[in-house]
DNA sequence: GCTACGCCCTCAAGCCACTTGAGGTTCAAG
DNA sequence: CTTGAACCTCAAGTGGCTTGAGGGCGTAGC
């Protein structure tokens, strides 16, 4: 098939299967005068990587779930990525309640003593006021 | 004051200062012999736009935010872009957790059902289960 | 005067994961 | 034979800085 096809089938965007292509996720396919023609075995690695990408696993995590994949080492590799990769979601989830508890208190301290007061004075521009 | 004094007073790096100033967050100061010179007021904004980038808005959001200061808008303006930053941010816990629940389900079910099978069989890396 | 050091300057490139655009070639249909 | 879609490569843009190269200026000690 070629890239248009492959796309459509991966969900993928042609740029995004060129891009991976060219930093090395992706095996170069074999060519028809000058276009890239690909089989079933490349639509299997696109779909792994893309799954892997709505995980949101980095470029670089997705190149070591690719090794151990091809070296078909043991799932337990597999697992420790993705539990790694479940904690840094969850350290990401805590910074982010933190700064939205920031914020909502800034929020309505605004409401309850700025009353309409002009926007240099408003507390939630006041340095060192509940920020990080 | 020199850069390297403005830097340390508002708690941000010396390139970060001249890249604000190059992107027009901060007024260009006067210069001595080539070197900047800043005054109190430039530490004043410099710590205006650091408490913004902690809460985590983005340039764009505190170029407008600077222009409502300057024209001395009423503290609503500034409100309504603390709420909207407030929603965005709310947005993006949902989707952290909703991706936390598919890894963790992930997880678990690598640990009830693979029994130790080869990575590419690991139901962590099956297209399709869990995904968005 | 001379050297060493620290601070300052500008300009360019690197990070991440793509997307967008320019400018040109090939393919399939009418 | 022409049209339009799909393909090609290469380069630059996104955000918010950081890092590095290569150089100027000021001052303190010898």
């Amino acid at each position: 098939m070629r890239i248009g096809v492959l796309a459509k089938a991966a969900g993928v965007s042609v740029p995004t299967i060129r891009y991976y292509e060219s930093i090395g996720l992706l095996a170069p396919p074999a060519r028809q005068r000058g276009q890239r023609i690909y089989g079933g075995e490349a639509l299997k690695a696109l779909n792994l990587v893309r799954h892997c990408r709505e995980l949101d696993f980095s470029i670089d995590e997705i190149r070591d779930i690719l090794a151990s994949v091809q070296r078909r080492l043991p799932c337990s590799d597999t697992k420790s990525f993705a539990e790694k990769h479940l904690g840094a979601i969850r350290m990401k989830i805590a910074e982010l309640r933190a700064l939205e508890a920031t914020v909502a208190a800034l929020v309505s301290g605004c409401e309850t003593t700025c009353c309409g007061s002009a926007a240099p004075d408003c507390v939630i521009l006041q340095p060192g006021c509940g920020s990080a």
